[in-house]
DNA sequence: TTACATGCAAACGGTTTGCACCCGG
DNA sequence: CCGGGTGCAAACCGTTTGCATGTAA
């Protein structure tokens, strides 16, 4: 369970596990899919639960350095993420009409990656692939 | 030449081929490798070029419309560019100890993305790939 | 001549931080 | 009790913008 992997990292650093680092910690896994920071916030405060902007922002790089978390990049401007718990890595589609974000993952094209690392003997920690475009939905209608 | 297609793209959108966006330009296609806002501007003003910071940033975002420059992610929390020109689009390695960014193009990787598009009924127009890691170098020192 | 551009400096807005108080271990 | 955590508001800092002036076409 995320909460038990939460728990250790923190003690293995000396930090400790708080209300509030639990209560964010619930509400990103409470629902898949991505979110940014402010959507995380609003939906907290709906529930009565009270968090600062300034924790979600500190415990946020907590949750991504254990690997609950993943960063999803340049949907707009601000950061946005998702838990990776029961899915783990995968890579992003990104309609740039209507912002919907399709996920997917692909054997295959992590086995190239690796490859690839290995011919210019880099050795890979993470990556992201995100294709931009239009989705099914959208791309009718485009322009 | 690149110039030739940055006037044609701005006549065909009415605006101006004016000196700022010449030095512009030119600067961004006297080097190779990516760069950031910044740079760009302290080596246009070691060179006696003026043009304000505003002025770049109001033509970055053309050099990306028309395809001469791209924007590289996540290097650091500032947004980095790279022209294209004979080299079109490409991948990158970003090292996260030295910062080095190593690009790579593979056609099996094209091809791969293409079909997974297809999968989803999603219409590509851009993607990224940015895998980071440590390079050959710091790959050995690292922790 | 007339849009569109530029430079400057002020405004923006997401993220980070300093500080006084709080609390988990 | 102590060292890390929290909330708040201010500071940061990269990017955007308003405005008076300049200039390509």
């Amino acid at each position: 369970m995320e909460e038990k992997i939460f728990k250790e990292f923190l003690e293995k650093k000396g930090l400790k596990f708080t209300k509030e680092r639990a209560s964010v910690l619930k509400e990103v896994f409470s629902n898949h899919g991505h979110f940014d920071l402010d959507a995380l916030l609003i939906k907290m405060r709906r529930k009565g639960i009270r968090v600062s902007k300034a924790s979600i922002y500190r415990t946020l790089p907590l949750l991504l350095e254990c690997g609950l978390v993943e960063q999803v990049e340049k949907v707009d401007k601000h950061a946005h993420y998702e838990h990776t718990f029961g899915h783990g890595h995968h890579d992003h589609l990104i309609c740039i009409k209507c912002g919907k974000v399709i996920s997917l993952f692909s054997e295959k094209l992590e086995k190239l990656q690796e490859s690839l690392c290995k011919k210019e003997k880099f050795k890979c920690i993470t990556h992201t692939l995100e294709i931009r475009g239009y989705c099914e939905r959208c791309g009718s209608s485009a322009r």
